[in-house]
RNA sequence: GGUCCGUUCGUCUAGUCAGGUCAGGACGUCAGGUUUUCAUCCUGGUAACAGGGGUUCGAAUCCCCUACGGACUACCA
């Protein structure tokens, strides 16, 4: 009977924009949370300040608002475990650093960059199998293992920079149990002495990533796969500080590769691949580079989260659409695979086209409006709703809308040339005159009534569809595209087809 | 180099844990149909168990080896 409640963090790092892996991880996080009742927690961890990106915080919580991802507690709504930023949060490591060497679990090392640096090149040129600060070497390094008492109090008296590095057992199987990837392995002899505390006062990740999910009483890690090679370092670290009962669940999910060459998708990918890497739109702070987003792409927030989601999920039945209460009902661990995936832009626009054709006309019109309004166009909010309602199946993306219906809203001051040269024959003025004068005795001017007469009338002039609906089509469009030519002549009106015609009939030769 | 993880159509994947339907779906692509055009849509086709050994009556599924790919190997996360 588990009765732990559940409680995830997602713990991103600023250090620039979140892209797509890290909001699908986001993603899955709170999925599980909500899944199970849980909470689902936010924590900046900023503990390398040299990396520190101006903006990028803002910029995490404006992505996972526009994503409709909720947080219960974090450092942007507060909650009963913060602060929720690591750089807050300071103070606190150092006593469990102590702790550690205390119980013999670390010690302090004095060792400069040039030295560890000659360590490394040494195991090198010794054609070792590991360049590691570790039981091998450990003992001939500056740390407070090897150096006598006096010496080593002499040094920390004296204020000279140190870090504190776990002590790595000898000889030691370390397991450990994963979710998505079942028990994992590791020999204590492959892990190094890893520094939990660096010289600066702040503590690395592992140190701080492992106090933090204990004291914020985080019960399921659910991270990307880079770290599971960091993951027996952290069981190491929960065991000796004493928390191995309450050490939370771990779940390592695959990485999203790049779609083109090799290797994880990076944020430095930016709009190299020809498709977002980022929910948002992000302008580097020092460059001024501008990085195209989701959202300035055009796609609908629950469009990205349904394409995001099946990358490395899957329900096991054929549902492709899903929403995000959907998804919380269908979501689990279990069903996330393991191998790592591609994102496939085709597949994208698709989905984005399902969730465009599911709005109401009425909703698409208050999106495309804007752009209406850009152009200096102003127009009912009715007629450009069935506008929408006529040519939505045609778009993948509210941009696409106005390529679809630009017609409807100004009159053709051009004509393409090849269906002119294709279609427009010597006869074909005197059969528009002629179409021109039936259309205009229509009284009630809508779509049926319209084919209705054109049909009657193309019997009585014994003539074939193709050889009069493409130019007429052509007088109101300007061309042989859009939707069927008597809706737009309907919503167009009697008297602006009437326009048009005349006008194709005065610039058309 | 070392450690760990992974490998089913071009892509996302179901099927693997409890071996037994022509290996299923979606995107893409191709063909046909609908249509006044273009798009949508409908129908159909295409295409995969990385390779090799075992175990078994029977292997995508279990075991081993190989190959390939990826992650990690910082006083970065």
């Amino acid at each position: 009977m588990e009765t732990k409640k559940i409680r995830v963090r997602f713990a991103p790092s600023p250090t620039g924009p979140l892209h797509i892996g890290g909001v699908r991880t986001a993603l899955y996080n709170y999925l599980f949370a909500k899944k199970n009742n849980g909470d689902f927690i936010l924590r900046i961890e900023d503990t390398d300040q040299a990396r520190y990106v101006q903006g990028a915080e803002k910029y995490i919580i404006e992505s996972l608002n526009w994503c409709g991802i909720k947080f219960n507690e974090g450092f942007n709504v507060g909650g009963d475990y913060g602060p929720y930023k690591q750089s807050e949060r300071k103070q606190i490591y150092m006593q469990y650093a102590e702790q550690l060497i205390n119980n013999g679990f670390a010690y302090y090392a004095f060792d400069t960059a040039e030295e560890l640096e000659q360590m490394r090149n040494r195991l090198k040129a010794e054609n070792s199998s590991t360049q590691q600060y570790d039981t091998i070497t450990r003992g001939s390094m500056k740390n407070s293992l090897s150096l006598h008492r006096e010496e080593i109090k002499k040094r920390l008296d004296s204020g000279e920079p140190y870090v504190i590095r776990i002590k790595i057992p000898d000889n030691e199987e370390i397991m450990v149990n994963d979710i998505i990837r079942g028990e994992v392995i590791v020999h204590s002899s492959k892990i190094d002495d890893k520094i939990l505390f660096k010289s600066d006062g702040m503590p690395t990740y592992h140190l701080a990533n492992v106090v933090d999910d204990h004291l914020m009483k985080i019960s399921h890690v659910i991270r990307g796969e880079e770290w599971l090679p960091s993951t027996p370092l952290h069981v190491l670290l929960y065991r000796y500080l004493g928390w191995q009962d309450e050490m939370p669940e771990f779940a390592h999910m695959p990485l999203i590769l790049k779609p083109d060459g090799k290797g994880k998708l990076s944020k430095r990918d930016g709009d190299r691949l020809g498709f977002p890497v980022f929910p948002l739109q992000w302008t580097n702070p020092e460059t001024n580079e501008i990085s195209s987003g989701y959202r300035e792409s055009g796609y609908f927030p629950e469009a990205f989260i349904n394409i995001l989601v099946f990358l490395g999920w899957n329900p096991g039945t054929t549902q492709e659409i899903f929403s995000m209460e959907e998804l919380i009902k269908a979501f689990s661990l279990e069903r996330v695979g393991k191998a790592g995936s591609r994102f496939d832009p085709e597949k994208a626009k698709w989905y984005n086209h399902q969730y465009l054709v599911a709005k109401k006309d009425e909703e698409l019109a208050n999106l495309l409006i804007p752009i209406l309004e850009e152009k200096g166009i102003f127009s009912e909010k009715d007629y450009i709703a069935k506008i929408c309602g006529l040519i939505k199946e045609r778009a993948n993306f509210v941009q696409d809308l106005w390529e679809q219906s630009y017609f409807f809203f100004k009159a053709p001051s051009t004509y393409d040339a090849k269906v002119v040269k294709k279609k427009w024959k010597e006869g074909t003025p005197q059969i528009l005159m002629e179409l021109k004068e039936k259309l205009a005795e229509i009284d009630i001017f809508n779509a049926s009534n319209i084919e209705e007469n054109v049909k009657v009338f193309l019997e009585k002039k014994e003539l074939g569809m193709g050889q009069v609906m493409n130019v007429f089509r052509l007088t109101l469009v300007g061309s042989n595209k859009g939707p069927g030519l008597f809706n737009i002549a309907e919503l167009l009106g009697k008297e602006e087809t009437l326009n048009r015609i005349q006008a194709g009939l005065d610039n058309i030769n």
